[in-house]
DNA sequence: CTAGGTAACTTATACGTATTACTTATACGT
DNA sequence: ACGTATAAGTAATACGTATAAGTTACCTAG
């Protein structure tokens, strides 16, 4: 277990200082050290295969150059998507990004944000279902930058944190006038509970009302595919015959489809399906799924942005606030 | 940006020195310190909120208790199942894992290999597709504890980098018997270049020359859906008419199965399809499609598991090679 | 011929923790 | 009463780095 090399073996080697192969490393050519002394370190580098101590190197300049992806659910395939673009910016500006998975926990998010009071990150991106701006506050008076996804509208307040929202309300109210143009009339909701699951109910609700409609909604505690199937049985068997169902995922309107192909109800002639989310799969059930992509992407490489901006300090002062695109993809389940 | 509380800022508040501080932070009661002082200093603590600088512990103990889980590719849905597996356990044990993405690039792989040398991880479980023995060698010499998981038969050598391994070629060649078994006699096979892709052409190769069968492969440099299709198509159009077709894995499968349908060719009736890794949406697809899954979730808690034990010394010398199971599961698209 | 400027370094120190070696004071057995 | 054992803590140091504050030797302007 032959431990690395240091500076200080660098040193000895080109018979020098550990100071002069400090400076050396990151100079960015402003000192003066001689060019026969910089090629004697720089070959000593080479042989000795040093690589910097990152421990101590953060210890010393207090920074890590890592950020956190903090995701509820690394599983559900709405959020690698999110985190491909994160890595792709902060990579480009020099950050690792680390990805943790929180199932939406209160107390794993805080985990993860005290790993940054710990020194061990620079900076957060998450979706936070658990905590609120109280909670968050305490991080940004130390001085760790955060940059929220949001799900709802945000307004931007004093406490510096950046907020990207896509208006899932207005998505949903979207989604839902869509299936009326389209002719329906009966047209039912299958959910989650809170977050951004309630949201998205609240916009199926204002969609029906301005046109006099029945909401008819089926929540279940699960987000997933069974969780759909299981409140698309419930929904059938209390004799509700809706012509088109809003699942306020994809995951639950895939279950949904599957429950009603048990059933023998054909899609999208007897019942039409949409979810949200635009998740991979989406394009692959058969019929294909209509639903509403947020860019995931984007939205990801957008916020890594933002939190780069906030640690170089480009971006200073209050919090910013900024609305984010979503598209309906019609597919073949309406 | 105030920074936080540390041992020393505890101290002065107790009225100890830092030393006494540290012992009884970490000492597991076998110091002799007095419960008054402990009182204190745990109420100073707690008003000051301090946390240990993860930096600075970790230069001196030389540990970080963090794990990195390397994979190719986070959007791959092969991929969060054995994540969500070495979560489990290596957080029962004490570590965090970090989790990155690599590209299947052998400089990539090297890139998080190396931040365990610069001391920022403590061991390493990953899926290499661009790295021998040879490369991963230096890294377990410089005392890093590698896990591989591999998708053929490994022997376990005297380096003490541990494998778990699949046998992809075995599963191959069942599963192409399988569907010898169930009439078919000509199975095409569509698959990407390299890695596990081609260790399960093999497979399917020799279970069709057990039976004096003809191979009819076609190749696709993506290991996507769209890939899948791509090949589909080409196959097609080459004139061929096979009764079954394999692909490397599902992501492809589905593809095989898209393009099937735009052909009007109905599935499993016209031509049956069957894929590999048993990824989420292959339950979710129409038909549902039959696979091989590897238990991925069991497979990446028998890898965190392994690790630990290298980690806390438990497990010692040469390297072992575990033979992980597979299975078939049978739906509709065949 | 000297003041001072600069090139090319080195010395010393701090980051926050864990740990070893040392120092007291008190208790105890004989 | 004396030596020793133990409890309860403190002082000092090292981990590997970055950097501020010197220290030389040499060179040039006046």
């Amino acid at each position: 277990m032959k431990s690395n090399a240091t500076q200080k073996d660098v040193a000895k080697m080109a018979g020098v200082s550990q100071a002069t192969v400090s400076l050396v490393l990151n100079g960015a050519g402003s000192n003066s050290i001689s060019d026969t002394t910089v090629a004697k370190i720089n070959e000593a580098v080479r042989v000795l295969g040093y690589l910097p101590n990152y421990m101590a190197r953060a210890l010393r300049t207090n920074q890590t150059m890592t950020l956190a992806c903090v995701v509820p659910d690394i599983m559900n395939p709405y959020y690698p998507a999110l985190i491909r673009g994160v890595q792709a910016v902060a990579e480009a500006a020099g950050y690792d990004v680390i990805t943790v998975s929180t199932d939406g926990q209160k107390e794993r998010e805080l985990h993860y944000l005290k790993m940054a009071l710990q020194g061990r990150i620079d900076g957060v991106i998450g979706v936070f279902f658990g905590l609120g701006i109280i909670d968050l506050e305490p991080f940004i008076e130390a001085g760790i930058p955060i940059v929220r996804l949001e799900a709802s509208v945000k307004r931007g307040g004093p406490i510096s944190i950046d907020d990207f929202f896509v208006d899932n309300s207005q998505a949903a109210e979207d989604l839902t006038s869509f299936l009326i143009s389209k002719g329906h009339s009966r047209i039912a909701m299958i959910a989650g509970r809170g977050g951004p699951q309630s949201v998205r109910v609240d916009g199926y609700r204002k969609a029906l009302q301005s046109k006099r409609l029945k909401a008819l909604i089926q929540l279940d505690d699960a987000f997933t595919e069974e969780g759909g199937a299981r409140a698309a049985v419930k929904l059938l068997d209390k004799g509700e015959k809706p012509t088109a169902i809003i699942a306020a995922n994809d995951l639950m309107a895939i279950g949904v489809m599957h429950a009603l192909m048990g059933r023998g109800l054909s899609i999208p002639d007897e019942i039409a399906v949409a979810g949200f989310d635009d998740i991979p799969a989406a394009r692959l059930v058969s019929p294909s799924l209509t639903t509403v992509t947020q860019f995931q992407n984007s939205l990801g490489a957008q916020a890594a942005h933002a939190l780069v901006e906030r640690l170089n300090g480009t971006a200073i002062g209050p919090g910013r606030a900024t609305q984010q695109p979503y598209r309906i993809i019609e597919r073949l389940s309406t």
